[in-house]
DNA sequence: GAGATCACG
DNA sequence: GACGTACGTGATCTCA
């Protein structure tokens, strides 16, 4: 973004002031700590001191310092003690538990933060954060200065007028009156009124009873405020509410107190002393390093180098530069003379960025020579569709340093004209390369194995270049660095990472191509908006990746990185591309009769239940089932709402209640058709006449890849009826689809990693499993055993898997929770290792934050140290089933990046088409089947060597069920 | 947009 | 003794 975008879009937003320095923030620090700390996932310093809610509030105060330009900023706190508001009601916020224990260091380290930044802090004994906000914003409204309150806190909103407005910092919004009046139905003069009826159970003001937000607003809107309200209660037509507003007419008034802000409070400072400041360096890097706040820290550190503040090794001694002046020193600027002062353009400030439109061939040039110099170059491509495998390539992206990036638009058309319609009044379309053309001159550098190529979620770009004939080399993902690095401690989509890294929001897609019905595609975004969008992907990309990247050594991440994500790039961009073959005709078939059949048990449940309904509303068949038939009682989870999910429904089936079956079948049926049938016809592309799914790369806790738009990892298997829906993926063609599954590795992974010996014996002898885990720990022997026993016994081996607990194992064996404890019991004294094992892991999970899997990845749980003994025990069951899980999901990341080029080692024409985690899925010409069967066990079972073998099995067949 | 439900490993 | 439970995903539907 360039400065000019930036100003104007403060100045629209309505939080900048008149720009001559006189504006004033007022942070509510309070408010903004517990909001950090409860969004933020937890970080804790090397020493152990927990930091989430600090890095959140640093990261706040630099974006506010360099958004707010030449604006004052002020933090304002809670005082500790009781406020006035407790002398005349001491219930008041009497239900507020204490912070919690990870929360409370970070009081003192916030105050420390402010005061590194320079900013100055003000408190006041009895008297809270808004009330102070409430004062400030007065005397400054007062003295002629805009005010801008950045909270989010609905208390507040009754401060906003004319020449003060809030801005959430979280959710980076301002918020105006508009924003009050959908909040509150009320301007915000009345939002007191409001509040003082409605109560807020939070702070426990009690309003009145049976009044909320909705009628408060009404009420007030008719009467004009509180007191004319009380004094025509007897007038309201509703009995029940006249009679409360009478009964409660003096609470209503103390709630009015409660809530409306005092703004005569004694100010701790002049408001003549909350002026622009120029921080101090070296003492907020000093600060911030202490925090362990690494990329904060070297964003700063990069401005200062810009402004040349490190080279001669001075902080806030150095020569101010042009763009801060010396009159930005307080003590040589006489307060009063706010209005010559230039706009403050800070060190913090975002670099000013250059971003150039490539409309010529020679221009191009320039920027492929640029890369060769550099050596990195950043990448990004714009499309019409989210589809790569078959989107049109609508423009490209290139950065080569930071700040530095352009957009070579190829196929924009006029943005008037509706796409493939003929207006002959609409301008022409714009300049472009050809886009053959500009493949051509990118493919050299794109291919140029000393020029470092580097993407946010590469795989997506690869495959538009593949499809041009480009086999991008190399190539590095800053999604999946991130992914590698912090997997499990929060999202990895280049919006979350540049506010998280470069305290910076990027232009939203929304804001450039719309949303719903009036969304467009790039091709029809005008190019000025086009380029701002677009360098900047490319911009922030190789700004991420300069940060990242260096982290994988520190960490010792390196190899995870090398040997397992990075090389799935253009395996898994290859298998997207290459697509399934669906039979459409019997999904349309099948589709068909599920609506007959539908319909008939539609007939049915409505006759069983007397009456028609919605039966796919759970709220409405929950009535039926419980209130109309009483079929029981009934239970009713968080919401208050009657649970109708499949176990009580079999559970009434199981008594004889012909209508909960019936409602049984119908569900499976409404599932398959609406999920399945219906679905993956629509997904099928007009240009291959395949199903494309894409397959993420980043987004699970523990290494799996998830499939999406459609999720292929979800076709049903289980049920006859399901299995209709798996022949509908078809071979091509003359070929056959190969399926080859993993047997039971996750078990097996047990037995290596928690090193039972007995549990290794029996896979390395080959028993079948289940039955042999069932003679060790019922001590019966093999040729004794029932189809009954070995069934607990899997079902505990499953349970280990998931981090058993008695009470789940019981649930999911139909046995009392106690003597499924003696099962775990029995079975942890037979394979005495595990239970040393999964006690090491949770030790480790607490110590660390994160575990390990076999192969190096990094899972973090955040809620390991959870002071609430459930979500602890949660993140207990996740530690143990993250590193097999995720171990599992390494050994097939290793099998999948190894198999192109074993297959065209042997010369087969096999291709992947699918990873369900355990089972990998090929196309392959028909003669050709057996031989790339072996050659995918052998990868497979090759792809880790472990105490106990891997064992990989492999079907053939015509469609996906047979194959299976 | 959240919650309930259910498809898969 | 308390917490409320099997682990990991994504899509669809209803309802506020």
């Amino acid at each position: 973004m360039t400065d000019a975008t930036a100003a104007s879009q403060n100045d629209a937003s309505g939080t900048a002031s008149n720009g001559d320095g006189s504006g004033l923030y007022l942070v509510d620090g309070s408010g903004f700590i517990f909001r950090a700390f409860h969004a933020l996932p937890m970080l804790t310093r090397p020493d152990g001191t927990p930091v989430n809610a600090v890095l959140g509030f640093s990261n706040m105060l630099l974006k506010l310092l360099a958004d707010a330009r030449a604006e004052a900023v002020a933090v304002v706190f809670d005082s500790k003690r009781l406020n006035f508001r407790n002398e005349f009601y001491p219930d008041y916020k009497a239900h507020r538990p204490e912070p919690p224990e990870e929360l409370k260091p970070q009081f003192a380290l916030i105050r420390e933060a402010t005061e590194a930044f320079c900013l100055p802090c003000l408190e006041l004994e009895g008297y809270e954060a808004d009330d102070l906000i409430a004062t400030y914003a007065r005397l400054a409204q007062e003295a002629g200065r805009q005010v801008t309150i950045v909270s989010s806190d609905k208390d507040l909103m009754q401060l906003v007028r004319p020449g003060v407005g809030m801005f959430d910092p979280m959710k980076n919004k301002t918020i105006g009156p508009d924003e009050v009046f959908e909040k509150f139905g009320v301007a915000p003069d009345k939002v007191v009124d409001v509040q003082a009826l409605a109560g807020d159970s939070v702070d426990n003001v009690p309003g009145v009873p049976g009044i909320g937000v909705k009628t408060a607003a009404q009420l007030i809107t008719e009467y004009g405020d509180l007191e004319a309200l009380l004094a025509n209660a007897d007038k309201i037509k509703q009995p029940a509410r006249r009679q409360k507003l009478i009964e409660f007419a003096e609470q209503a008034r103390i709630s009015r107190r409660l809530v409306l802000l005092d703004e005569n409070v004694p100010p701790p400072k002049p408001l003549d002393e909350l002026r622009v400041r120029e921080p101090d360096h070296q003492r907020l890097i000093d600060f911030l390093r202490a925090q362990g706040f690494r990329s904060i820290v070297s964003r700063v550190e990069m401005e200062m180098l810009k402004d040349g503040r490190i080279a001669d090794g001075a902080g806030s001694s150095a020569a101010p530069t042009s763009a801060a002046p010396a009159a930005k020193d307080p003590a040589a600027a006489p307060s009063g003379e706010a209005g010559e002062r230039p706009a403050r353009k800070t060190v913090l400030n975002v670099p000013e960025v250059r971003y150039e439109l490539v409309q010529d061939a020679d221009t191009l040039r320039r920027w492929v020579e640029r890369a060769r110099e550099t050596g990195v170059l950043a990448v990004d491509t714009e499309t019409d569709s989210l589809t790569p495998a078959t989107a049109t390539l609508v423009g490209v992206s290139l950065s080569t340093e930071p700040g530095i990036a352009c957009y070579i638009p190829l196929a924009h058309g006029s943005s008037t004209a509706a796409a493939g319609q003929l207006d002959f009044d609409a301008p022409p379309p714009p300049v472009q390369i050809p886009t053959t053309e500009a493949m051509a001159i990118l493919k050299d550098v794109l291919e140029d194995p000393s020029v470092l190529k580097i993407g946010h979620n590469f795989k997506f770009d690869h495959q538009l270049f593949a499809r041009n004939g480009i086999a991008v080399s190399p190539v590095d993902d800053s999604m999946l660095i991130s992914y590698v690095l912090d997997g499990g401690a929060h999202g990895h989509g280049m919006d979350e990472l540049a506010e998280l890294h470069l305290a910076y929001t990027p232009i939203p897609f929304k804001e450039v191509c719309g949303t719903g019905k009036s969304q467009i595609t790039f091709d029809r975004v005008p190019l000025d908006k086009a380029l701002a969008y677009a360098a900047e992907d490319a911009d922030i990309t190789l700004r991420l990746w300069t940060l990242l990247k260096p982290r994988l050594v520190d960490d010792r991440m390196v190899t995870v990185y090398e040997t397992l994500d990075r090389p799935l790039v253009p395996v898994v961009a290859d298998m997207e591309r290459a697509g399934v073959r669906i039979d459409k005709k019997a999904l349309s078939d099948l589709s068909q009769s599920l609506s007959i059949r539908l319909a008939e048990i539609e007939k049915d449940v409505h006759a069983l239940a007397g009456q028609s309904f919605n039966i796919g509303s759970p709220k409405q068949l929950g009535e039926i089932l419980f209130d109309t038939l009483k079929l029981g009682t009934g239970k009713k989870g968080k919401t208050g709402a009657y649970s109708t999910d499949s176990s009580v429904l079999e559970e009434l089936a199981e008594q004889g209640h012909t209508i909960a079956q019936r409602v049984l079948d119908w569900r499976q049926l409404a599932k398959l058709k609406s999920t399945y049938t219906d679905a993956l016809q629509e997904k099928i592309s007009p240009v291959t006449g395949r199903v494309h799914t894409a397959f993420a790369l980043a987004a699970t806790n523990t290494g799996r890849l998830s499939s999406t738009d459609p999720n292929l990892q979800n076709i049903p298997v289980r049920t006859e009826e399901g299995k209709k829906i798996r022949r509908a993926f078809v071979a091509s063609p003359g070929h056959k689809l190969l399926s080859v599954d993993y047997s039971q590795i996750e078990l097996r992974l047990v037995a290596e990693m928690a090193n039972i010996q007995a549990l290794q014996d029996a896979f390395r002898d080959g028993l079948d499993i289940h039955a042999a885990t069932a003679a060790q720990v019922f001590g019966i022997p093999l040729e004794q055993m029932t189809p009954d026993i070995r069934r607990k016994a899997k079902a505990i081996n499953f349970g280990i898997i998931y981090g058993i607990s008695g009470f789940g194992l019981g649930r999911q064996l139909g046995i009392a929770p106690g003597e499924a404890n003696a099962f775990i019991k029995t079975y942890l004294e037979r394979f005495h290792e595990l239970k040393v094992w999964m006690e090491s892991i949770k030790s480790f999970a607490r110590q660390h934050g994160y575990v390990v899997t076999l192969f190096g990845r990094r899972c973090y749980m955040p809620g390991i140290q959870d002071k609430n003994a459930a979500r602890r025990a949660f993140a207990e069951r996740q530690a143990i089933n993250a590193p097999i899980q995720g171990t599992a999901a390494d050994i097939m990341k290793r099998a999948m990046n190894r198999m192109p080029g074993a297959l065209a080692a042997a010369g087969s024409n096999a291709r992947m088409l699918l990873q369900v985690h355990d089972e990998l899925l090929f196309e392959v010409p028909e003669a050709e089947a057996e031989d790339a069967a072996r050659i995918v066990r052998g990868v497979m079972e090759g792809a880790a060597h472990l105490g106990v073998p891997l064992v990989a099995e492999a079907g053939i067949g015509d469609n996906w069920e047979e194959a299976h």
